[in-house]
DNA sequence: CTTTTTGCAAATGATTTGCATTAAC
DNA sequence: GTTAATGCAAATCATTTGCAAAAAG
């Protein structure tokens, strides 16, 4: 059941290189961690299973994956963009105004009302991104918060 | 019923100077058009009242002005953050993959089941924030859209 | 062989930072 | 007079771009 990362990428109609197969690897990993990762996170990681793969690379390939749907990015205001490998479902996100934490929320979009805006716009909507902002337990303490 | 603009910058603890009176009419004006004005377009409307105004002085009003609740900042994935006069409410943003336009939405968050994140991450959440991502009709035209 | 991907280097561009000057209170 | 705001210049930093070399199919 479990598909090998090389046909994962062929099925996307992606070509097969060692940079991919890393970076497809370290988000299925984070994934399991429910990490939202930097691409320098991912270039760090995918170096640590391969050497040396250029930041550039990267970019190019987390380009890809999103595009194929392989993929997921994220860019909460103010922050690097995020990417992560759970597609396909309509979770959201819950970010920590204090260490920046990234934390994925389940989310019955087009259920809610409020992800139905009225059309009176005369926009086709593809797309509802929800991020909510807080303060995760570790930065809810008054004194001492990471952000001050 | 009006408040003056000075008084509406001293009563959020604001020192009034000429450009922050001057953001405020801006900010003012666009909210009457619907309109998300960036740093830069407010600095150019800005000197078109005053004359030179640094960039500079524009960012540190803009960001006084979030801070006193004075103007709202959104930052939809990937592009430049945008400012509004519009605040206090909870109103969210579509915004267009094709050219960009950003229009108010108007959302009744806190109703929506959606909004209201499961509270098993321990997030203390304070701000949820929406954003439609979509096509407005001067982009649905499937040849020749702004985007490709 | 042809096309795509990678690596390297340089460019981009919004935003931030430091500091001296000026203006508000 | 003090404190905060402005102007100017330089620094930051994620991301993008261009192009040549290498690898995939």
């Amino acid at each position: 059941m479990t598909t090998p990362v090389p046909e994962r990428l062929r099925a996307r109609g992606l070509r097969v290189t060692a940079p991919r197969a890393a970076v497809l690897v370290v988000l299925d990993d984070a994934t399991e961690g429910q990490e939202h990762l930097t691409t320098a996170e991912v270039a760090e990681r995918v170096r640590g299973r391969l050497g040396a793969v250029s930041l550039q690379a990267v970019y190019d390939v987390l380009e890809a994956f999103v595009d194929a749907g392989l993929a997921r990015r994220i860019e909460p205001a103010g922050q690097r963009a995020l990417f992560e490998g759970r597609v396909g479902d309509n979770h959201h996100h819950l970010v920590c105004r204090g260490c920046g934490r990234t934390v994925d929320v389940d989310c019955a979009v087009g259920h809610a009302p409020c992800l139905t805006p009225s059309a009176t716009t005369g926009f086709v909507v593809d797309e509802a991104e929800v991020v909510f902002w807080g303060h995760c337990p570790d930065c809810q303490n008054p004194h001492r918060s990471t952000e001050d």
